[in-house]
This record gives C-alpha cells, structure tokens and sequence, in this order.
DNA sequence: CCAGACGTTGTT
DNA sequence: GTCTGG
DNA sequence: CCAGACGTTGTT
DNA sequence: GTCTGG
C-alpha cells in the first residue's frame, strides 16, 4: 500500500475574535489570551489550544504531530476518528487523557467533488459563534536541551450531508456547549468517541471565498468575505 | 490545506 | 508527478 | 531478543 | 516511546 503522506484535509483554520462576551462559555480562556485575529492559519503554525492539562488557558501551539514513516520525519496533522483506538501513534495518546481542542471560528476547506469548480468555502457555525475541534496532544522532550514541547494534532469524522457535497471527511467539531467534556478523563477510551460524531448541518454555513485564501501568507479580514465563482460547465470526460 | 520547488560539491 | 515548507 | 514501524486525504 | 513481526 502506497500512502501520500502531503494531503490532508481540516488544513486550515481562523481565529478572527479579539474577545468575547464576560459571560461566554470561553469569555476567561479567550480573554486573558491577547488574541490577535487570524484570518489564515495554517499547518505548522500557532493556533490557539485548550488542553487537558490546562483547560483554564489558551495555548498557542504548533499545528501537527511529527513521527518517523519510512525513515521520514512526517507531520501529522489530521487523526480519523473512526481508527483512533487502532493506530499506535494515537492510542496511547487518547488511554492516558492527552485531549485538547482547537479553538476557532472557522475552517476552509477546498471543494474536491468537481475539478471545474474547485473553490475554497468557509464553513461556521450559523451564529458565527466560537467553536472547538477536537485532537489529541503530545509532550515532546528535546533530548539535547531538555526543553519541553507540545504537539497535536485534530481529528476528522464522517462528513454530515452539507459537506458530503463538498468533501469525504469534516473535523470532529466538538458539540456546542459541551467542549470541556472531551478534556475530562473517562473510564474507558471508547466512551471518548462518542464524542466524534458529524456536527448537525442544521447548526452550520458555508459560503465560497476567495482562492487568495490558498496562500498562507495572506492574512486579512477579506479573506472570510463570501465570494462567487462564475459557474463554469463541468468537463465532460467523452466528445 | 495550498504553493512552490524539483540538484550537488566545495569554498567562503 | 511528487515532495517540502509554511 | 532486536529491528522496524509508527499516517491521512484525494484522485482515479 | 511503544508496539508488531520475525
């Protein structure tokens, strides 16, 4: 089996809020972390984090998990639900409680179902409210300076109806209201993945914008401005 | 995720 | 086409 | 015991 | 680090 180890989905995030509500669910991690919006993050990058640990704070830390494939240093940044208790990278992770949430309002994510339309949408809750997507962490030790680390990675689901049409897979978003569940320790792994389930379309939208977007270091409010494509016709693939 | 590169040796 | 960097 | 692997998505 | 395969 051949694995390309370059594609990912769930690649890219904002965090455009400056502060929220005192009364918000998130008002004292977001509010005592100086956000300053971000219109484009990306793998590698630091995105904003709750973890286990520390469900108090917003971290910033770096986007993806690195492991060893075929000799190469590979960056991890998507984990499947479906396989978490299966793979070696991410069981052990998950028995020992290493959760944590990526904190943002928004994900891009590139339509793959036609080649002619191919566009970047932008997908948020209908009240453009704050929500987390879940993933697991790592405590990376640097043998030769000691100096201490944390990697994570976030985690895809089946996508609902609305993003089937766009793509095979969406983050595990966890369910609104009850983020803080995912970071509590739980009696057996498997009672960890009910949290996964497809986020209800009923509660998202998603609208096109600009491919401007598809470069990383572009990084302005426009960019989560909508924005429509020409339809074009679709290929056909006889005459 | 997309964008962008895609090569090696020796010398500074 | 495929890999790397961000 | 040691050696070697350890992963996801998209496209066809 | 930890698991699997030999």
């Amino acid at each position: 089996m051949n694995f390309n180890l370059s594609k990912y989905m769930c690649g890219r995030v904002t965090l455009t809020k400056e502060s929220v509500p005192v009364n918000h669910r998130f008002a004292k991690q977001v509010n005592e972390a100086e956000l300053v919006p971000n219109y484009n993050i990306g793998p590698t990058q630091k995105v904003g984090v709750i973890n286990s640990e520390e469900p108090e704070h917003l971290q910033f830390l770096s986007w993806g998990l690195q492991i060893t494939v075929n000799h190469h240093p590979t960056l991890l940044l998507n984990a499947r639900a479906d396989t978490l208790l299966e793979r070696k990278t991410f069981a052990p992770l998950l028995e020992a409680g290493q959760t944590c949430f990526m904190l943002v309002d928004s994900y891009y994510e590139w339509s793959t179902t036609s080649k002619a339309n191919r566009h970047p949408y932008r997908i948020l809750l209908k009240d453009n409210d704050l929500f987390g997507i879940a993933g697991l962490y790592k405590r990376i030790v640097d043998e030769q300076t000691g100096e201490e680390t944390i990697q994570f990675t976030s985690i895809t689901t089946e996508p609902n109806p609305m993003l089937s049409k766009i793509h095979d897979r969406m983050p595990a978003i966890l369910p609104i209201g009850h983020e803080m569940d995912w970071l509590k320790p739980q009696a057996n792994p498997k009672d960890y993945l009910t949290m996964l389930q497809p986020l209800n379309e009923k509660l998202l939208q998603m609208y096109t914008v600009s491919n401007e977007v598809g470069k990383l270091t572009n990084n302005y409010p426009d960019l989560i401005k909508p924005y429509e494509y020409p339809a074009q016709p679709e290929q056909l693939s006889m005459f």
